[in-house]
DNA sequence: AACTAAACGAGACGGTACGTCCAGTCTTTAA
DNA sequence: TTAAAGACTGGACGTACCGTCTCGTTTAGTT
């Protein structure tokens, strides 16, 4: 189980200086002007350091997005599960309408390109993201807070669905109405 | 009275022969060999007679869709409003599902990188599908057929929300059980 | 014999506005970018009015330069027949250092991938000037005046090679003191 | 002491293939079909790689040309340096009808749309060819075979204006006869 | 301390597509 | 009935990026 490679290790300061400049190109220029060669030259690495580490562009976007705090939003612990589910759509919704939203455009732009890597993004993200919210929704029926009466593979598609069409399209915001209607939607309160 | 227009008039061959091109490039090798190049040579034609006519790569493809009947699905003129609806959303998943879906995917992905783009699919695409579905909701609220707790908005969110999401993500299928769920959802009958 | 001609007459002023076009190109902009298009352009006249008159875009040039006066050099009057060939060879020198130059760079270098071009432009203008020196180069026998060592075709090769060399290399200019020491060359004086 | 670059060296292979290509394609279809798009695919390069070796596709054919032995005529050493005049313009003369001819036309005729080209034609061809033939003319000096009325660049004016001359019009041949007259020319033997 | 192995940056490679320009032809309306 | 003019097909332009490769160099761990 010895995993001790030989020869020289990989630079851990080159893999952040690739995260760091895919990042900043994303929100600086756009994601037109993502590209490998580009991310390269501004972080003053070599296109062969970035093909050995990642099979493709928008896996360095998703590894850098994951990166960030904001996104990776826990399970609130409020008072009561439907706070806690509404909090989570509010910082999910504020997420989405900032500094992440290029990078969930870029990499479901991309997937539609690329099945492998949208494999990597449904089961790397999307499925994650899915199991966080249907275990906040699981805890507001243990409480019976609410009438539940949509499945919650249901409330996933919902929530989820209209979180990604406004963002994608753009013909609405993402705020922290939308995240309170949704909540309602999905866990209405007994006698709401 | 400026219709009179000198020089060799634009062919019309040559219009569908790039539609025609589009399509099967996109149904046959899928968007990522879907390019102005492939299409010209495909087309028998020239470049230039394809960036005279259109903008972008997308615009082809949106106008090669909307060709198809079948995506341009009318408002049913079933007995009941909410039958209506249903069948609305069961031809919108069947479309999505079979040959129109490469186009979907395809015209979402490159809106993200084309702003320009994405305001015409916007105005040209996704919002007259809103005013289509809102027109059937509307029809059931006149009728009183359902309860009418999901204001017309919200429910076209839900609606092609859950849609698209299930269509770039590719998590669960695009099938009648999701038109029916979906009917009774923004649709619940009265007493349901 | 009756030339008339029925349909529309060509236009005088169309004719006129192209060589005018291509001239000032030619002077202003030099000669790669003087295309067809863009004459066309700057004479707000069709290509195919273009077409219909001239086989190439060379044609074009040397019916521009054959209707300026500064090149179509008359033998001129003077006292003696040396005299009139060094007049002669000044005012070549003159014009091919001035404004015929860019013509005449153009021409032979479009000769050089035009084989049809070459035979009308070797007939139409380089055999002309040829017999007009040839003719200067013959008064100077039938008086005397030259030990008219060298024969009239060499003569030739000699004065227009040197020209044509100094004009397309760019390595020494056509001056006064050039046609002077070519005068002096071909016709040199019994004594000299 | 910068001769150790980095990076992947320039394949030697593409750049003979390249040279091999524009020299066929001149001989083969002329120069009009000589273009860096015919020679990339005709060298089974990319275009990319043309472009970062020449800065036009002139330079192109004039280091194709200056591979080839022929035209690259040493100064002969025969017993008289008139001799070696004459067999160095007799050699000139067969290699400029032959196939060099077809890639000095090119040379010259690309010259006069590309200035930048041109000076590199001048000083790395034209300029070598008159050294040399200076040299050849400075020993009939010396050794006091001709009276040596012409100047030495004047002589090469002579010499290779009528060359080009004839070259580009066509009127005449490129034939040991002429290098013969030139020869005398431009050396004319004392008593000759 | 010398050796080995893999990573490093740099940059060239063949290739594809980009969007533009021009060549020369075709088709319509205008004179 | 021909001229005029704009759109046509076609192809080359020069550039950007792709993903791969070949270098000389650097940095560990192994002998």
């Amino acid at each position: 189980m010895t995993d001790t490679r030989v020869g020289r290790p990989r630079s851990e300061q080159a893999h952040d200086a690739i995260l760091d400049a895919a990042r900043d190109l994303l929100n600086e220029k756009g994601g037109a002007a993502t590209t490998i060669e580009a991310i390269a030259r501004r972080a003053g690495v070599g296109k062969p350091t970035i093909y050995r580490r990642w099979p493709s562009i928008a896996d360095i976007v998703l590894e850098a997005l994951l990166r960030q705090a904001e996104i990776d939003i826990p399970v609130p612990a409020e008072s009561s599960a439907r706070e806690a589910l509404r909090v989570f759509l509010r910082r999910s919704m504020n997420a989405a309408a900032g500094a992440d939203g290029a990078h969930l455009r870029f990499l479901l732009a991309h997937a539609q390109s690329d099945d492998s890597f949208r494999e990597r993004f449904r089961d790397g993200f999307t499925a994650k993201r899915r199991e966080t919210l249907k275990s906040i929704l699981a805890r507001t029926d243990e409480r019976g807070e609410t009438r539940s009466r949509i499945d919650p593979d249901t409330a996933a598609d919902i929530v989820f669905g209209v979180m990604w069409y406004r963002l994608l399209v753009g013909h609405a915001p993402l705020d922290e109405a939308l995240a309170d209607e949704l909540t309602d939607l999905v866990a209405d309160p007994i006698g709401g």
